[in-house]
RNA sequence: GAUUUCGUAGCUCAGCUGGUAGAGCAAUACACUUUUAAUGUAUGGGUCCUGGGUUCGAACCCCAGCGAAAUCACCA
């Protein structure tokens, strides 16, 4: 691999280090007493130049990566990032260096460490002159050496940012970097870990408890979605990657639990976008003797907690909206839904009327729709995006609901709802069917839909079947994606934002030729730096080479640009041996 | 999967009509004892994503590929 500039000046720094007896990686734990955020919360009052002299403040044991340096001559000042925050350190030659020998201020401090390299401070807290808190160092240690260098972005004293590290594609690849350099890049995670946290107390405090399940499935359901399949070589057997992990939850139910709950990492075998990434999150829940109409204020309640909880009120900035969570929420059916949107009644209409309204109404459809299926494009094309403030949309068509709960009181729809927000759903909930009988039907009317060819249609699941036979009490079933409710509950628009490591294509590697591939066809090994700067990467890129004259040449004119003194030029013999292929 | 846009130094980005590859930050050297986007002076740093083509000459025009983003389709 060849290195930059910058990361070879680093690694000779590293050799410099040991020299002079300093482990740039030493094994030692490095005691803490302090944090960064911590000593600005607690400091604040300090005014300019005055130390904190006694107590905690006045012996702080910081550890953090150095973010920037500025050197001043005899003193200098520069900033260090722990866990928590950032702040400015100054260092004094002579309060470092008190004896004659001032090696570790002008050769450690000012020239072998570089930023993103981690040091351990020991001193004491002042404000500058200029209003700054400042830990005062007294001692620093190396703690571990950085060799690539971080991208910096700088931020003046009005708040703009300049050269922010902001390509998509680098933060993603190597988020360890975008969380260095992007602080409120952490922020968004630990807000999606806190939401987790407040669901889970909220549940656990109802007595619910959280389960695990297989993820590895021999019969994928739940939902409706292509899963991603593997093979099991004991078993010699297919698994699936879940795509839900509704079905067994429900044996559990069947089992007895009152009321039981998951967060699942499930695997959906789709395009990508911004809201849809191949594993993604799901919270489960499900509790015996409730319906869907508890359900909906279960959900309410919590999810305004979760927006009490990270925001500390129920209104949360989304892009251009306000979304306020406070309960009760809008509920609709979905009837009624469209009928607000398209001032048509669809309610009584059958698959020959919804077709053509669905013409009317400009949604694309194709043969192998059913009437449950028309009615959801209908509400897709023309309300779902309409939806900005929390909204339920209830009692859906029965084709589109497999696993839900014929309705009470309406004909042909079943006990379900979702809650809309910022015109996307944020959950799916039914009262579960628990009818063995009728649940064995619906199955049998999936499989006609896979014939019409809906290849996201549920395959049958006999053992889930006997489950529901030997008695489910009836049951409210929750779904809700935590990513998608992440996003919101963080303001981001995009999912890659809410998930530490994104799924992307791989990087492509140029299969660089290592040092021993280049000695194996006879070149010298001083030689093969020569070569790599040619830009001869691979034996093959060599071996193409027509011109051996040129070759000879620029081999000759590099080793003297380079000022490889100390390496012989190869004779032209040498270079023709290369190329002939044996 | 389709369309559009993008890919230039470690980072952010210029680069005109095709004519020797540029800036700021970062790096290196020197100066500087409360600075803060520190400053001043000097220096080094490039597979212009890859491969073809057109041309006397390509970062720039054409074709193909790779990667990313946005929009759309499927989906949560």
């Amino acid at each position: 691999m060849q290195l930059s500039e910058q990361e070879q000046i680093r690694r000779e720094k590293l050799q410099t280090l040991r020299k002079l007896g300093i482990e740039p990686y030493p094994a030692d734990l490095y005691p803490i007493n302090a944090y960064t955020a911590d000593i600005q919360q607690d400091c604040a009052e300090l005014e300019p130049k005055q130390s904190v002299e006694t107590g905690k403040y006045s012996e702080v044991n910081l550890a953090g990566r150095l973010m920037s340096l500025r050197v001043q001559g005899k003193a200098s000042f520069a900033d260090i990032q722990d866990s928590k925050g950032r702040i400015q350190l100054y260092i004094n030659r002579d309060e470092v260096c008190p004896q004659e020998d001032k090696t570790l201020y002008n050769e450690v401090f000012k020239k072998l460490l570089d930023i993103g390299d981690f040091i351990g401070v020991k001193g004491f807290v002042f404000r500058t002159g200029m209003g700054e808190l400042t830990l005062h160092v007294k001692e620093f240690i190396l703690l571990s050496k950085s060799l690539k260098p971080l991208p910096l972005p700088k931020t003046d004293k009005d708040g703009n940012i300049y050269d922010a590290f902001t390509d998509p594609e680098q933060r993603y690849r190597q988020r360890y970097v975008d969380l260095v350099v992007n602080p409120h890049v952490k922020d968004a995670f630990v807000k999606r870990t806190k939401l987790m946290n407040t669901m889970r107390e909220y549940l656990n405090e109802k007595g619910y408890l959280e389960v695990e399940t297989p993820i590895l499935q021999p019969l994928y359901g739940g939902a409706a979605a292509r899963p991603f399949k593997t093979h099991h070589n004991t078993l010699d057997m297919t698994l699936y990657l879940r795509i839900a992990n509704e079905l067994y939850l429900k044996r559990l139910i069947v089992g007895g639990f009152e009321g039981v709950y998951e967060f699942s990492k499930d695997f959906r075998n789709e395009g990508m976008s911004r809201f849809h990434n191949p594993e993604f999150t799901q919270i489960e829940l499900y509790v015996a003797y409730k319906d869907y109409e508890w359900m909906m204020n279960l959900v309410e309640e919590m999810v305004e907690k979760i927006a009490i909880n990270l925001h500390g009120t129920t209104e949360v900035k989304v892009g251009e909206h306000i979304i306020n969570f406070q309960r009760p929420w809008k509920r609709f059916t979905m009837f009624e839904a469209i009928e607000h949107f398209t001032q048509i009644d669809i309610s009584e209409m059958d698959e020959a009327q919804l077709r053509e309204t669905c013409q009317k109404l400009n949604v694309k459809i194709d043969e192998s729709m059913g009437k449950g299926k028309l009615i959801d494009e209908i509400f897709g094309e023309h309300c779902e995006a309409k939806l900005i403030q929390p909204t339920f949309i209830t009692d859906y068509p029965v084709e589109m609901s497999p696993l839900a709960k014929k309705h009470r009181s309406k004909e042909g729809l079943v006990e379900r709802f979702e809650a809309i927000c910022n015109g996307k759903e944020i959950c799916n909930s039914f009262s579960e069917l628990n009818d063995p009988i009728d649940q064995r039907e619906r199955f049998q009317e999936q499989l006609e839909l896979g014939k019409r060819g809906d290849d996201e249609a549920m395959v049958l699941d006999e053992d889930f079947l006997r489950a529901l036979e030997y008695g489910m009490p009836p049951t409210a079933g929750l779904g809700i994606g935590i990513d998608r409710l992440s996003m919101i509950m963080t303001n981001q628009p995009s999912i890659q934002d809410v998930l530490f490591f994104p799924q992307m294509r791989p990087e492509k590697k140029p299969t660089l030729a290592q040092e021993a591939d280049y000695v194996k066809i006879g070149v010298r090994a001083e030689l093969v730096p020569i070569l790599q700067k040619l830009g001869y990467a691979t034996i093959e890129a060599l071996q193409s080479e027509e011109n051996i004259n040129k070759l000879f040449n620029d081999v000759c004119g590099t080793r003297k640009k380079m000022k490889l003194n100390d390496v012989k030029n190869p004779t032209k013999e040498e270079v023709e041996a290369w190329l002939s292929n044996d």
